[in-house]
DNA sequence: AGACTGTATTGACGTGGATCAAAACGGCAC
DNA sequence: GTGCCGTTTTGATCCACGTCAATACAGTCT
């Protein structure tokens, strides 16, 4: 299973690193969750390379044959989807615990792209493997179902928010979703960097980019947010919040 | 296991068959794909009762504990997610075949109503021996993560719809996927009943029940579909497939 | 340092779909 | 049948956001 040292061709290298979920910062948030510590060298075996990529690079592109999952180790990516006609829709942006490529297993290939939107690493979880290890560990599927499942609800959200809100309540869930998650992860609640274009933005958020900035500056004149580029500070959460649950007119 | 035949409270009775997967004319659809006959047997057990459902009953509702997923057996439902403020999102229309309440497993408890939209009956399948079962068999178990990821894809779909198409190439691939879907199971793919009102359409697809109604005579004025009421009958599916791969402008 | 390129901001204007309103239609109860 | 109510259609108007365009800014290369 041991990868070639040989002349790495493209900068994608692979790397074999044999501390894997048992040693991982990330235990929680990923599948190994409650797992007991004999099951948990298992899962090791399983989840035995990483990949690391730099900031623009594909982990994957539509079509490429589905192989495995992704658990984002370091960094942050994206996902798109195309339109024959060029239209782009991002269907998410992924953090550190967060898994990658569900969507291909239904098709046996990837159905969107993934890419990289900072030098980051994943650590690779060949499908069959997991399936047969899940096979034999029953808090493995388990986990493996939540997780799953838990993207069909972030879905469901990221519909509401398609459906029914307006350009500002759009942004102010996104940056309290972004909050919530980086909270989550350890770094501040209230002060982050987006590693996304206003334009990556708007398309997740059924917006151009031009009416995301406005947003953004808007929220600034009314002190909801410090905006500076990509240098974001929240200064009144609460009114965020408040913005969501408000009527239309 | 087996139900009071007691006088029935409500018009939703449970009953109790005999006769489930493998005798389901909906096989390919659903869980069951490719499982031996002895394995399917082991299903049949697992998915004993169904439940009948009157127009407009609930399935279930947001909150509620999650305790089984269910497949649609015949009729038709629509799930939604309602905001505090009272804004509603249809988050999908689930027929035949369609497999509901998956995004309860993540929280152990429904994220999204599932109400029914004519009187319908669906398979009960108690999750924890679902799990317990494709614990044991491995086709079984594929097979659902496959269901779950072809939700993964659909959902892709309706944001690619909702962040990116105008409100008459929503209504377009709207008319397209139900036509495809019946056809899978066998109905005219050109000729079909609406089981939802325009406002269901419209909360779906992120326009309000005006634009769906003005956007149905725009088809019916250019030939592309003849409507009436509920009743739609595709004339030009190339030409509705045509909406779809357009520029802006 | 200067030049180049991708990204962000801001303004002026146009438009697709929301909103408000009224009428027509169809199904159902009586 | 008649009346009632939920649904659909259609019209007139409005406005949030898209579009087009110019400028500002930041990072990178040379």
């Amino acid at each position: 299973m041991s990868k070639l040292p040989a002349p790495a061709l493209t900068p994608l290298s692979i790397v074999t690193i044999k501390l894997a979920c048992s040693q991982c910062s990330l235990n929680e948030l990923c599948l190994s969750e409650g797992l007991s510590g004999d099951d948990l060298e298992r899962l090791d075996v399983l989840v035995g390379t990483r990949r690391k990529l730099r900031r623009n690079q594909h982990l994957y592109r539509a079509d490429d044959p589905f192989e495995a999952l992704y658990a984002v180790r370091t960094g942050f990516f994206k996902t798109d989807v195309l339109l024959e006609d060029g239209r782009e829709q991002v269907t998410g942006f992924q953090m550190t615990g967060e898994i990658l490529g569900m969507d291909g297993i239904s098709g046996d290939k990837h159905s969107c792209n993934a890419v990289a939107l900072e030098d980051s690493e994943v650590c690779i979880i060949p499908f069959a493997e997991l399936e047969h290890l899940s096979h034999e560990i029953r808090a493995l599927q388990h986990n493996f179902h939540k997780v799953m499942s838990r993207e069909l609800v972030r879905d469901q959200g990221v519909m509401m928010l398609l459906g029914t809100m307006r350009a500002e309540e759009r942004l102010a869930a996104f940056l309290l979703n972004l909050s919530q998650r980086f909270t989550l992860r350890g770094y501040s609640a209230v002060e982050f960097h987006l590693r996304m274009t206003r334009e990556e933005i708007g398309s997740y958020l059924g917006l151009k980019l031009e009416t995301v900035s406005r947003a953004f500056s808007h929220f600034q004149e009314t002190g909801l947010v410090a905006v500076q580029q990509k240098h974001i500070r929240i200064l009144d959460a609460a009114g965020l919040k408040a913005l969501l649950n408000h009527q239309r007119h």
